[in-house]
DNA sequence: CACCGTTACGGTATCCGTAAGGATT
DNA sequence: AATCCTTACGGATACCGTAACGGTG
């Protein structure tokens, strides 16, 4: 047996069963890769594909079953080389992180700006999009991890450390009248056109179901991915917004007033994302702790190797 | 990358860093084993191992590293053959459970009957040692699984999954005088020369706790690792032993008797052990279903998968 | 000198790509 | 006809084992 094996099964799958695009892929003549195949099939004495007359059908169920491990195989493949290029070259390398707008506008740049200090020669890029979409970048190892609010689905092999708690306020243009009315409640911003995140982000979700729970149905004008499109439009008039405080930024967003509603909607959690497995470069764990100095180095290598398993609801700072 | 590299890799290191050696038990020429770790090496821009003038002297920090990675990938290559096995031949092929003597005598026999019914093909076969020498096993993947009671020390990636509970009786000869003792207390024992097991096996742990708790310190004058033997030497007059109810059979041990004593002794746990990532193949689950038939199938392979980990305390039914 | 790991070399087995074949839509 | 997988074949490559080499205790 043979990670090349491996690793055209793998590219077969990951191309709908197709073995010549598995075979571009993979920079390999096509009935190379057919080969490579039948002869892991003889080798485990399995099966792997249904075969009909020249064409790939499906993948068997022992074939799902060899499909799962040959993945773990081939991440630890990956883990091996990450491992030569942390120590031969400390400090010099890439790292990708998957985060939302929100993040990457308004926690991140702190944080950017030290990882950046202290490692200048770390090829660093931010991929961007919801929190589902930043798992499933993890899921799939396109990034190093991810830093997003919580997602619901499950992913297989994905793990979600949970580092901090976002409350949320409302944004109104100046002398808007919700700015008098004291304490804020759901039936008070019902009654003025609102703009918030789309669904997808867990944000949605949580306002969504406050104003259900009252009985309420807000007037939602628009949903935004992006904390920074939402405020253009409460300037314009639109309407208010709801994000997450730390969308407000005091010193710039003069033009606007925010008031405070984590008595009126569930915080949610920021989290940061990680692949079960994976071996994070020394400055990786840097970056995470330059954004959540509360993680542990050990507590983190504990959890990603599975030893460990993450406290439910452990007690956050609020961002 | 490849294997073979890995498995060199390995196979040094488990020989105490021999080259030689691991090119023996490989069955690979000694130079051919030299080449893999150097390419190892090369490919991967990391020194492996610490070399002196043409002699290894130990494995680098990053040689820890890539050692780990190996294992993993290492076992998983082994499950890979293992699900071929599996579903080229369900129900044929071998399990090797390692276990103590109090179970391969007293739990298990009814167990291995019914698995030999289901599964006539399979060549099962018992390794038998004290629980720590059974998680060894379990850790180093010479057997499938263990069952055992609960042993103290960490083993990397080692799960122990409870299942039963285990209770502690007083096995005495016939008439006597503790037999009149009601109900049977610590200091009454303690008048007695006691047998039990060996360091090693947490029962024994537990009897010199409950002792020491009471400021009492019995009077042992035979440590076995084997109830037969205990129950021999006390049927000949040696002393008492303390043993787990199981190990007095009603039905042959007519010539001794046993006093019921959970109220003096701490319960320990009765676990299947098994191997982090480790396939198991179908008969293997059904063996253990046989014998805590409570365990879910489901459940287990999330265990083992690491994606669930084990509530520490479940209400478990005593045996 | 016995032992151990590295280097050098020649033969073999493996694996790749090209080309041709057979089946399906 | 176009597409897709499989089989066949010649050449390049990788890998193994033997033998020779250089340090070490």
């Amino acid at each position: 047996m043979n990670l090349r094996q491996l690793r055209s099964l793998c590219e077969i799958v990951d191309h709908g069963l197709r073995i010549s695009d598995a075979a571009g892929s993979l920079h390999r003549s096509q009935p190379s890769v057919t080969r490579q195949i039948q002869e892991l099939e003889k080798e485990l004495g399995v099966d792997v594909f249904l075969r009909r007359r020249n064409r790939i059908l499906e993948i068997t169920p022992q074939g799902q079953e060899i499909l799962r491990i040959a993945r773990r195989m081939l991440l630890d493949a990956d883990n091996l080389q990450k491992v030569g290029a942390e120590f031969a070259k400390v400090g010099q390398g890439s790292l990708v992180v998957a985060t939302t707008h929100t993040q990457a506008r308004y926690t991140l740049p702190n944080v950017i700006r030290a990882f950046k200090e202290a490692y200048p020669g770390v090829n660093l890029s931010l991929r961007q999009g919801t929190p589902t979409q930043c798992c499933e970048l993890v899921a799939g190892n396109r990034v190093d991890f991810a830093i997003c609010t919580e997602v619901e689905e499950k992913f297989e092999g994905v793990l979600q450390v949970p580092c901090y708690r976002l409350n949320r306020s409302v944004i109104t243009p100046p002398r808007h009248p919700l700015l008098r009315v004291k304490p804020l409640t759901l039936e008070a911003i019902a009654r003025y056109p609102v703009i918030t995140y789309e669904q997808g982000f867990s944000a949605r979700g949580i306002v969504n179901k406050a104003f259900a729970d009252h009985g309420l149905k807000p007037n939602v004008v628009l949903s935004a991915i992006d904390a920074d499109v939402s405020k253009t439009y409460v300037h314009s008039g639109m309407g208010i917004a709801i994000l997450a405080t730390i969308g407000f930024d005091v010193a710039r967003d003069t033009h606007l007033r925010r008031i405070d509603a984590r008595h009126l909607f569930k915080s949610s959690r920021l989290n940061i994302v990680v692949r079960h497995n994976n071996y994070l470069r020394g400055y990786a764990l840097a970056f995470m702790r330059l954004f959540a100095p509360r993680l542990n180095k050990a507590d983190l290598e504990g959890l990603l190797s599975g030893r460990v398993s993450a406290s439910r609801h452990p007690v956050l700072p609020e961002l």
